[in-house]
DNA sequence: GAATGGTGTAGGTGA
DNA sequence: TACACCATTC
C-alpha cells in the first residue's frame, strides 16, 4: 500500500502529527493511541514526502526492544531499507558517537563499558580503600549515577552543609579516576561524555547538527536531565525535533526521569506544535473509563482523556483472595477457563508490582502444568559465568581493564587470595598503573615468594598466551579459547552445587552467540563490538520463536505491551502503592500512573485482585485492598466470589469499603516451594529469554512407577519436591526432581525411595 | 586459600 | 523465603 493511502487511514490527530510542518512537535500520545504508528509514519513521510535523506534522521528510544520494533515497522513502510538512518537507544547512540570520536572525547581507543555489576564491584573496592564501613556500594552507585543523570561530575558536587556528601563526592572522584585509568565507561558516562563532546567541541556538534536535521524521540516523558540536555545541544536552530510521550505513563521518576521535560519542551522551543492523541484503539470502554477515573486522581497532569468508539465490553472483575496462594489459584483457574475456550495462553498476562510476587503464580501454573514465561529477572549476559568469560575477553582486548582483571584473576580459583590482591592493588594505586602492568613488572622484578609467584606467573602466562592466540582469530574461536584455556568450563563442569551443568551450557551458548554475532559497526574490531553489544543489550534479543506461554511480568516491563486478558494482582495498600511511596504525594502519583499503565494493557478482559493476607519476607501479614481499587468507579467492577457462590455486581455493595469475608478457601497446601526460576535446565536454550521448565508438553504418567511429571514427592534426605522429568523404563527409570531446598536432582527411581507427598 | 555455616536484609528498571 | 556477606574451620 502506498504511503499516501497509509496516511489516509490515520485518524485526524495522528495525521496532523505525522504531516506536521515546522521545527518542533510534541505529541501527547495516550495509551493505545497509536504512538509507534505515528512515529514510524512520520519517518516514512519525512523520507518520501519531505525528501529527507535517511542519514539526516535520528530516532531515539529507551529500550532495545522499542528500537528494534521501530526499525522493523519503518522497514514495512518504506520500499528501500533506509541506509544511514540512526535508530537506537540513547545509550547505543552515545556509544556510537564515542567510538567514532574517542580521541576528542578523551578516551582510549579500547575503552570498555562498565555495567552496573562491574560498577558496584569497583565501588566496593574504593570503599575498602577509603576504610568506610557505613556506606553500601549500591548507595554510592546510586549517588554517582544520579549525579551523572543530572550532568554533574565529581568536581561539581556541592558538599556544602552535608556531612556525608563530602565522602560521597570523594568516592565519586576516586571512581572517576579509576575509570579513567582503566579505560572504563559506565552507562551514565556514555551520555555524559557525549554531551560534553557537544559542549567542548562545537565544530563536531555543528557537524552533527547539520547532519541530523530530523530528530525523533520516543517515550519523551522518561528522559532525564542529561538526556534532555543532550537533545537540546544536538538540536540546532534548523533541526526539527519530534517528541512523543505520555505524562500519564511516566513511571521512572525514581531513576531520574523528569516528566517536567514535557512542559519545559513547550516553553523552550518556540512554536511547538502540540498534538493530542486521545482515541484509544486497544481497550473496551469499561477498561478505559476505569483507567480515566483512576488517573483523574492525579493533580500533576498535562490533561488528556482517552476515549474509544468500541463497545463497553464486560465489567472488570475484582477478586478478594484469602492469601497469595488463593490469589494464584484463582488466576490460574481463570486462565484454564480462558484456554479451554480456545484462547491462546500468550494473550493472558499476569502483572505485578514486584518480581518476588511471580513466585506464587509460577508454583500454581507449574502444578496445573500450564506453560508460562517470566520476563525480567536475570538475563543471559548477566549470569556470573558469562560475565567471567567476558571478563577474560575484555582483559585480552584491553589490558588496563582492572575490573575485568579483578574478576578473573582467581576465577576459577588458582590460589591467589586477598593478601596477594591487596599487594597488587596497593602497587597499582601508588604507581597509577593498571593492575596487569603491575603484575608483569612484579613478576619481572622477581620479588615474589614461591607459591604466590607460581600462581601469579601462571595467570600472567595464561593471559599472554590467550592474547597471542586470539590475535586475528574469528570471534567464536576467541570465546572458545577463553572459556577452555582459562579453566572456567572445567571448573563449572565439576558441578559442586548442582547448577554447574547449566553453567556449562551457558558457556557453550556464549560460544554460539559469538559465532552468530554480526558486527555492524564497520570501524570497530569484532571483539570490541561484541563486548559492547553484551553490555548494551544484556541478552533480551529479538527473534525468540515465542511458544504459547502465559506472560508474567512486572508492571514496569509491561509498558508498551498489550494483552487480551490481563490480571492485575497484589493490588494492596503497602504493596501497590508500595509502602515507601505512600507518604510522598509525588511518588504516590507515580504509583498511580503505574496502575494506569497496568489497566490500559488490557484489551478485552481485566481482572484485579488482592489478598487479605500475604507472606512477605517469610512473614505473614494482613493486607487491605489498595486505594486504587476504590478509585475505580464501582459501576465498572464486579466482585467475583469463590466457586459455588454467585457473582454480584459491585454497585450493589454497601457504600464504603469492601466486604472482607473469611470465606473458606481452597485448603492451603503445604508450604512447599520449588527452587527459584533458575533451577531447571529447559530454560537455557536460546540466550534471549528464559522459558520455564514446563515448556515440554507434560509427559504421560509412567505406567511402571505410577509417578508422573508434576507429582509432589518426598525424599528421605532432600525433603519435598516436584517431579520435573522422567526418563527410562523399569528398574532403569530416572526421575528429575526439583526440591524445595536442595535444587534439582536426577535420581535413580529404584534407589531414591521416593514416596508421594 | 577454599569451603562451610550463621546472620542480616529485602523496589520497580534500563542502557 | 532467599540471597549476600562475614566469620570460622579445614
Amino acid at each position: 500500500m502506498s504511503l499516501e493511502r497509509q496516511i489516509e487511514r490515520l485518524n485526524p490527530p495522528q495525521r496532523e502529527a505525522v504531516t506536521a510542518p515546522g521545527q518542533t512537535a510534541l505529541v501527547l500520545a495516550g495509551a493505545g493511541s497509536g504512538k509507534t504508528r505515528v512515529l514510524t509514519h512520520r519517518i516514512a513521510w519525512l523520507i518520501e514526502v519531505e525528501r529527507a535523506a535517511p542519514l539526516e534522521i535520528l530516532a531515539v528510544t529507551f529500550t532495545n526492544k522499542a528500537a528494534a520494533e521501530m526499525r522493523e515497522r519503518i522497514g514495512q513502510l518504506v520500499p528501500l531499507p533506509p541506509r544511514g538512518m540512526w535508530v537506537g537507544t540513547f545509550h547505543g547512540i552515545a556509544h556510537r558517537l564515542l567510538r567514532a570520536h574517542w580521541r576528542d572525547a578523551g578516551l582510549s581507543e579500547t575503552f570498555q563499558i562498565l555495567d552496573s555489576d562491574d560498577q558496584q564491584r569497583l565501588i566496593k573496592r574504593l570503599l575498602k580503600e577509603l576504610g568506610d564501613e557505613t556506606l553500601k556500594p549500591a548507595q554510592v552507585a546510586a549517588f554517582i549515577n544520579a549525579r551523572k543523570d543530572e550532568g554533574q561530575r565529581a568536581r561539581h558536587v556541592d558538599t556544602q552543609g552535608f556531612a556525608d556528601r563530602a565522602v560521597l563526592a570523594e568516592l565519586y572522584r576516586r571512581y572517576e579516576a579509576a575509570c579513567e585509568r582503566g579505560g572504563m565507561v559506565d552507562f551514565g558516562e556514555l551520555l555524559l561524555r557525549s554531551n560534553e563532546l557537544w559542549v567542548q567541541q562545537p565544530v563536531l556538534r555543528d557537524h552533527y547538527r547539520r547532519r541530523f536535521r530530523h530528530i525523533l524521540v520516543d517515550e519523551f516523558q522518561d528522559t532525564n536531565a542529561l538526556q534532555y540536555a543532550w537533545l537540546r545541544n544536538l538540536a540546532g536552530p534548523d533541526t526539527s525535533l519530534f517528541a512523543v510521550g505520555d505524562d500519564d505513563q511516566a513511571i521512572y521518576g525514581w531513576r531520574g526521569a523528569k516528566v517536567e521535560n514535557m512542559r519545559e519542551f513547550e516553553r523552550q522551543f518556540p512554536n511547538v506544535k502540540v498534538v493530542r492523541l486521545e482515541q484509544n484503539y486497544r481497550s473496551t470502554g469499561t477498561i478505559l473509563a476505569a483507567a480515566n477515573a483512576l488517573i483523574a486522581h492525579n493533580r500533576e497532569r498535562l490533561g488528556k482523556n482517552l476515549w474509544s468508539d468500541a463497545g463497553s465490553g464486560e465489567p472488570i472483575r475484582l477478586y478478594a483472595a484469602y492469601n497469595e496462594q488463593d490469589e494464584a489459584r484463582f488466576v490460574v483457574e481463570q486462565i484454564e477457563a480462558w484456554t479451554a475456550a480456545g484462547n491462546p495462553r500468550s494473550e493472558a498476562a499476569i502483572l505485578y508490582r514486584s518480581n518476588a510476587q511471580s513466585r506464587a503464580f509460577e508454583e500454581a501454573l507449574m502444578v496445573r502444568r500450564i506453560k508460562y514465561r517470566v520476563y525480567g529477572g536475570q538475563r543471559f549476559f548477566d549470569r556470573a559465568e558469562i560475565r567471567d568469560a567476558l571478563a577474560y575477553l575484555r582483559l585480552i582486548a584491553n589490558p588496563a581493564d582492572d575490573t575485568a582483571f579483578e574478576r578473573v584473576i582467581n576465577q576459577p580459583p588458582r590460589g591467589i587470595g586477598d593478601k596477594t590482591l591487596d599487594t597488587l592493588r596497593g602497587e597499582a594505586r601508588a604507581s597509577g598503573l593498571p593492575m596487569w602492568e603491575v603484575l608483569t613488572r612484579l613478576l619481572q622484578g622477581g620479588g615474589l615468594t614461591g607459591r604466590t609467584a607460581a600462581a601469579l606467573g601462571g595467570f600472567a602466562q595464561l593471559i599472554q598466551s590467550l592474547r597471542a592466540a586470539c590475535q586475528g582469530q574469528p570471534l567464536m574461536d576467541q570465546a572458545l579459547m577463553a572459556i577452555r584455556d582459562s579453566g572456567l568450563k572445567e571448573h563449572h563442569a565439576k558441578d559442586v552445587d548442582g547448577r554447574g551443568e547449566g553453567r556449562v551450557e551457558n558457556l557453550d551458548e556464549l560460544v554460539n552467540a559469538a559465532s552468530l554475532f554480526v558486527n555492524e559497526e564497520e570501524d570497530l574490531d569484532e571483539l570490541t563490538a561484541f563486548l559492547s553489544h553484551a553490555a548494551l543489550e544484556a541478552g533480551d534479543a529479538q527473534g525468540e520463536a515465542g511458544a504459547d506461554c502465559v506472560q508474567l511480568m512486572t508492571l514496569h516491563s509491561a509498558k508498551g505491551l498489550e494483552f487480551r486478558q490481563v490480571f492485575l494482582v497484589g493490588v494492596e495498600e503497602g504493596l501497590f502503592p508500595s509502602q515507601r511511596s505512600i507518604d510522598d504525594p509525588a511518588r504516590l502519583e507515580e504509583e498511580r500512573r503505574l496502575c494506569y499503565v497496568g489497566l490500559t494493557r488490557a484489551r478485552e478482559r481485566l481482572c484485579v485482585s488482592y489478598a487479605e493476607s500475604r507472606r512477605i519476607h517469610g512473614e505473614t501479614r494482613p493486607a487491605m485492598a489498595s486505594r486504587f481499587i476504590e478509585e475505580i468507579p464501582a459501576e465498572h467492577l464486579t466482585e467475583v466470589r469463590l466457586r459455588g457462590t454467585v457473582d454480584r455486581p459491585m454497585s450493589t455493595r454497601p457504600s464504603g469499603g469492601f466486604e472482607r469475608g473469611s470465606y473458606g478457601h481452597g485448603g492451603s497446601r503445604s508450604d512447599w516451594s520449588p527452587g527459584r526460576r533458575d533451577g531447571g535446565r529447559a530454560d537455557l536454550q536460546p540466550p534471549p529469554r528464559r522459558v520455564s521448565a514446563w515448556n515440554d508438553p507434560p509427559k504421560a504418567p509412567d505406567s511402571d512407577s505410577g509417578l508422573w511429571v508434576g507429582q509432589r514427592v518426598r525424599h528421605g534426605k532432600f525433603g519435598e519436591g516436584v517431579i520435573t522429568d522422567l526418563e527410562g523404563q523399569g528398574p532403569r527409570t530416572r526421575v528429575q526432581v526439583k526440591f524445595a531446598g536442595a535444587g534439582s536432582k536426577w535420581l535413580m527411581l529404584d534407589m531414591a525411595g521416593l514416596t508421594p507427598a
